[in-house]
RNA sequence: GGAGAGGUGGCAGAGUUGGUUGAAUGCGACGGCCUCGAAAGUCGUUGUUUCGUUUUGGCGGAACCAAGGGUUCGAAUCUCUUCCUCUCCGCCA
């Protein structure tokens, strides 16, 4: 979240972002209980001062045996004064709170205006779009024909959207997903984390998954606990309430995890198949790094995520999100989209995000810095390194061949102990 | 699930007949001295948040000893609730 007085000092830019974000937050009501909460601070803090000073006199009066029940007397009427305003004080901070929680973050200038995402900006193109020279069949005729997933019967035990993967398909998955570790982890210098997949309310709400898309998330209530919709929960919160040193920075993290979401108002959109399900596996990248870094640690992370498509060989592009389409907590945001050639259409299979103090600020995650010696909030950056669903549609879809089988990349040929998938 | 122990500053660790305890002591960190330099030694400094004021350096106030209530003129210290950690037992993988 923003801080009140980053709000207060920079309210016109707030304002801005907001709109550019197509957020509805009222800030001038959120202006008006800061002020509101300023006076009641200054009163209750006045009427507290003169209670210490006072208390000090008893206790000084009673160590040399003095009477002192007129001064008790009147303590006990500032007392209950004190305990007026502080109440009033409560009400007021958590209403200002939990207004709070839902102004979106402030978005960076680099990042292009628009309302949605059509405004979306294509900032490069990887590799060539590949050609063929017969009939294309998309996902759903490649798993079908390989025996790779099984959703009818997946349907039978958790309902639409839960893919059952089958056979060669679940190995191919499991396939992925360790290539993608592996690359993160040794090439590109990650550190490996396996991460609990439910987490608290508390948790949640530093990601900036709660309070505002409950909706979107599974929760159990008999524990209060959310399954998680992504890897970046749980790791963000690895270094919640901590004091990192500034030499330790930046903290570059890489997990697998199975992501769950609700996709509550989606209905009836990308239904069939791996396009859009409940439950996914996605390997995940988190950074923790000094500000003045973070953009440039932005660019490092894309480049990362991009060279887990470039080693398969996959088409895509990387688009630059406009601010209408930026999620809440994100300040700045690349999506990478890979090429699909059986449903002639790029797949977002990666988003990568700067959050800036927004969620550092909310979990409580800061350093400390050499220069002063004093501690301030660290940035969080995170992106998918990448989701399996789509990527496993983009590959299926760019080897087949015409006989209906499927080649696979060098790269995962050791992990899959195969190179072809046959019919 | 049952029984017990505990949660204090960056860390370790004092502090229960409530009253100059924001908090001893040690370590760490920073600065000075010493040294060719370093170590050792020595002297000093060293939390966060927030409100007001300001010639922006500061000055003054308030709050914070897991979290939230209660008692009291006054609570790290008494009391209640919740959360978390550890040990033992039981149950399950």
């Amino acid at each position: 979240m923003l801080s009140i007085k980053y709000i207060r000092e920079n309210i016109d830019l707030v304002k801005e972002s907001a709109k550019n974000k197509n957020s509805d937050v009222n800030l001038d009501e959120i202006v008006k209980l800061d002020e509101n909460r300023r006076e009641i601070i200054k009163e209750a803090d006045d009427h507290k001062a003169k209670r210490n000073v006072v208390s000090q006199a008893i206790a000084q009066k009673k160590r040399n045996g003095e009477n002192s029940d007129q001064e008790i007397s009147d303590m006990r009427m500032v007392s209950d004064k004190i305990k007026e305003l502080d109440g009033d004080l409560k009400i007021i901070e958590e209403k200002l709170h939990s207004c709070l929680l839902y102004v979106p973050n402030v978005i960076h200038p680099s990042v292009p205006i628009g309302f949605d995402e059509s405004d979306n900006v294509t900032i490069r193109e990887w590799g060539e779009l590949p050609e063929y020279s017969f009939g294309l069949q998309d996902h759903l005729e490649i798993g079908e024909n390989l025996k790779l997933f099984d959703f009818k019967r997946a349907s039978k035990i958790s309902g639409s959207g839960f893919p059952l993967y089958t056979g060669i398909g679940a190995k191919l998955e499991r396939s992925l997903i360790n290539y993608m570790l592996d690359l993160h982890t040794e090439k590109h210098g990650y550190t490996e984390l396996f991460p609990p997949f439910l987490t608290n309310r508390d948790a949640t709400q530093t990601t900036g998954q709660l309070p505002k898309f409950a909706e979107d998330m599974y929760h159990i209530p008999a524990d209060d606990l959310f399954c998680i919709s992504t890897a970046e929960v749980p790791v963000t919160n690895i270094h919640k309430d901590e004091t990192l040193l500034e030499d330790d920075l930046p903290k570059k993290y890489s997990a697998y995890s199975a992501c769950f979401r609700r996709e509550a108002g989606s209905y009836g959109k990308e239904t069939r198949g791996l396009l859009r399900v409940h439950q996914f596996n996605k390997v995940e990248m988190v950074k923790f790094v000094k500000p003045e870094e973070s953009y440039e640690e932005l660019e490092k992370l894309l480049v990362d995520a991009e060279e887990v498509l470039q080693s398969l060989n996959l088409h895509y592009r990387v688009r630059a999100l406009a601010s209408g389409d930026l999620s809440f907590a994100a300040a700045k945001c690349f999506d990478i989209e890979v090429w699909a050639p059986g449903m002639q259409k790029y797949l977002e299979v990666s988003s990568c995000s700067n959050f800036q103090d927004f969620q550092a600020r909310r979990g409580n995650i800061r350093y400390r810095r050499k220069s002063d010696n004093k501690v301030d909030f660290v940035h969080t950056l995170n992106g998918s390194g990448v989701a399996t669903p789509r990527l496993m549609i983009a590959l299926l879809e760019t080897y087949q061949q015409d006989d209906g089988s499927v080649i696979i990349p060098k790269v995962l040929q050791p992990y899959l102990k195969a190179d072809i998938l046959l019919p």
